[in-house]
DNA sequence: GTGGTCTAGACCACC
DNA sequence: GTGGTCTAGACCACA
């Protein structure tokens, strides 16, 4: 697994796991990899995955039964959806059409660029 | 001037330049103000300043004249153009059609948020 | 550890780091010391030795691995050597070149020098 | 006339100067340009090449006539050869043989190259 | 006046 | 523990 040096690791650990409730990989009620398997599939410090765990927990995206495991909430995949749109709609989505504008990109432009990389 | 927590300061300046120079108000071959008036505008030790000049002078934006100042390179803005838009067409783009569809979020929503930002 | 004064601590630093990866002193995959560790040993400012592994980051001489340290990245022998042969030959041999017709130095005259200083 | 960022402009300014001697186009007793007209052609302050020449001056290389101009010292030719024969003997030499042997040029690749510079 | 480098010391996020 | 950033303040060479 190949992490990008802007975002913190454990970030984008979250992002993964969210990603995958969402793509319904990791379904409602499932139990996670323990905290080790997860940290050496990654190639990376438990304390790391210990920190993402804990984090998401604290979002209730998923909760923890002590000496069992992290399990996937229940309605987990729609609280993601909602709380990273609402995320995406206020925070980046200004950023991004204020740099289509600087770049003289046209929502044309957009629009053919989204159909290219289906 | 207020800076968000996210980006170092000398990277948000250095946006702040490159802003500037894609919208006409600092020309090529004109000069920056100096390291410790622009540190003294925005709010800053004059090292990160420093840095941020240091830092567009190796992507060869701005130049040095010794003793005498920095300026915008000529072809800056155009420059600045290309690098900016292929960096967002390449690698930001992928990333928020991803996450666009991830989230259920069609083009025509798009669209409309698009419009309505305006 | 004694530095000139031509050039920035933190260049000869480089230098030096580069020099000692060449000799395959400091192998590939290798740690390098910590920011801290190599500043006390050198007797110079943590930011001195950190403005010097930035540089060479930046050349992809080295790498950075969150929290852990900085290590000499695959290929870097390779690569220090290429880099600086060209360098040298594109740009230093010529100037040495003909510095060397300008103060009449025969080419058998630098090859006495040459195998006297064994 | 452009410079390289390495070194100082007046010093620069000062090996041109040396190198016309060396090479007779400026000939003991002959008059160099103006500080202002020189100043002029090589697109500098004055200031900068006042300090070339004072600095050429200390080193006997030039002298001055007040109120008239300066002039190339006789036997300046001889002067600057031996100098800058010895500087470059004592001090550059050893550093290019040590850079040799790091790149791994052997005397004769360093022969070719030499000849191919024809 | 200009920028370049360096130190000292601090704080922070991350592993 | 690791590095990254920033401040404050100093000194220097250069134009």
């Amino acid at each position: 697994m190949l992490f990008d040096q802007s975002n913190p690791i454990y970030i984008q650990i979250g992002e993964l796991i969210c990603e995958n409730i969402l793509k319904g990989i990791w379904k409602e009620g499932e139990r996670l990899p323990s905290v080790r398997e997860f940290a050496i599939s990654m190639e990376v410090n438990p304390n790391t995955v210990n920190r993402t765990y804990t984090t998401l927990q604290e979002k209730n995206i998923i909760f923890n039964q002590r000496g069992i495991g992290y399990f996937v909430s229940p309605g987990a995949e729609n609280m993601v959806l909602q709380m990273q749109k609402e995320v995406f709609i206020e925070e980046e989505l200004p950023r991004i059409i204020k740099k289509l504008k600087l770049l003289k990109i046209s929502l044309e432009d957009f629009t053919q660029l989204y159909s290219i990389s289906d």
